[in-house]
DNA sequence: TCGAATACTGACTATACGGTCATTTTATAA
DNA sequence: TTATAAAATGACCGTATAGTCAGTATTCGA
């Protein structure tokens, strides 16, 4: 809390005119970021309209998000300190995009664009993949373009949901 | 301290005895239970002759593992306290494992049983998946067998390495 | 200009907790 | 049995830090 006053250039007390305990700020920090994410992450879905699109700008978006906001990541991943009420939080967080996602794989596992899977399975097993990714740029064990690594992603992802051999080739050229 | 001590039924400066620090304790636990993780994981990639058993194997074991040791999966995963030291200690002592799976994963592609993918990398992914179906466990956000999401998870992956659409049906009765 | 209300301050308090060490207990050997 | 060594003890210390509050500064309406 001193630390934190004394980069704001206020008093200690004068915190807490504005916030209850440390908790509370830590929380406003995390939610305040985590809703830029998640909505971020939904626009980037919703405008693209192939599966496709959606899988890649969702695994993308949230890659360059992850290069923009290293710290943040970081804490979201480890807690910070004694706050590790993250997990669960993350999870939450993370719910809304995942189902956005899930509903356009069920959406083209009713069209039969894709083969029949637990859509909201898949959907929370790209967003693992993702982090996984994330997290081994934090630590530097991968040097590749977030763009590159989401085409990677992605494109692992369809094979894995297409019907035949070449759907992905099929899809590509859409 | 004065907990452990409490539950150890000795003395808190008897520990000091035995560990330097705290901090020490919380590796010495941590290692102990990693080791056996990385060692059951091993084993039972190594048991398996296929490649799509390895995977299998892979997923299982962990899956299992950690409806077994739930806090220590909890522990890596979310940190303790003021232990954060977490994340690379884990990928640490996942890398034996997942090399492992990359390995048979670059062997069967060699023979030309799988398409040409760079194998570390989706031997990571494999991981990444694995450890998503394990969180939401225990955030009790999933209720089916160990060996149902296992079953689940490799034939997902088992699809996105097949050369052709009828690969995994062919593997399935081998 | 002045009094009251509002905002701000930072020295201080309370508490938690890792680590220490003088003292006591137990084991060992002659 | 007793002297010495080894092991164990727990009251105590130092430090870090979230939170408080009596006092001070600023704002604002009359």
């Amino acid at each position: 809390m001193d630390e934190i006053a004394k980069e704001v250039g206020i008093a200690k007390g004068t915190i807490y005119l504005y916030f209850r305990s440390k908790k509370e700020i830590y929380k406003a920090v995390l939610d305040h970021d985590m809703e830029f994410l998640g909505k971020s992450t939904l626009e980037r879905i919703d405008a693209e309209s192939t599966l496709k699109g959606k899988i890649r700008a969702f695994t993308l978006v949230r890659l360059q998000n992850a290069e923009e906001k290293k710290e943040f990541f970081r804490i979201m991943d480890l807690g910070s300190g004694s706050y590790p009420l993250t997990r669960s939080q993350y999870y939450q967080w993370l719910r809304a995009p995942v189902l956005r996602l899930a509903s356009a794989i069920e959406d083209a596992s009713q069209q039969g664009e894709i083969r029949r899977l637990p859509s909201e399975k898949v959907a929370w097993i790209i967003a693992d993949m993702t982090r996984g990714v994330i997290q081994r740029r934090l630590l530097g064990q991968n040097d590749s373009e977030p763009a590159e690594d989401a085409e990677f992603l992605s494109n692992f992802i369809w094979t894995a949901l297409a019907i035949g051999p070449h759907s992905s080739k099929f899809s590509d050229l859409s």
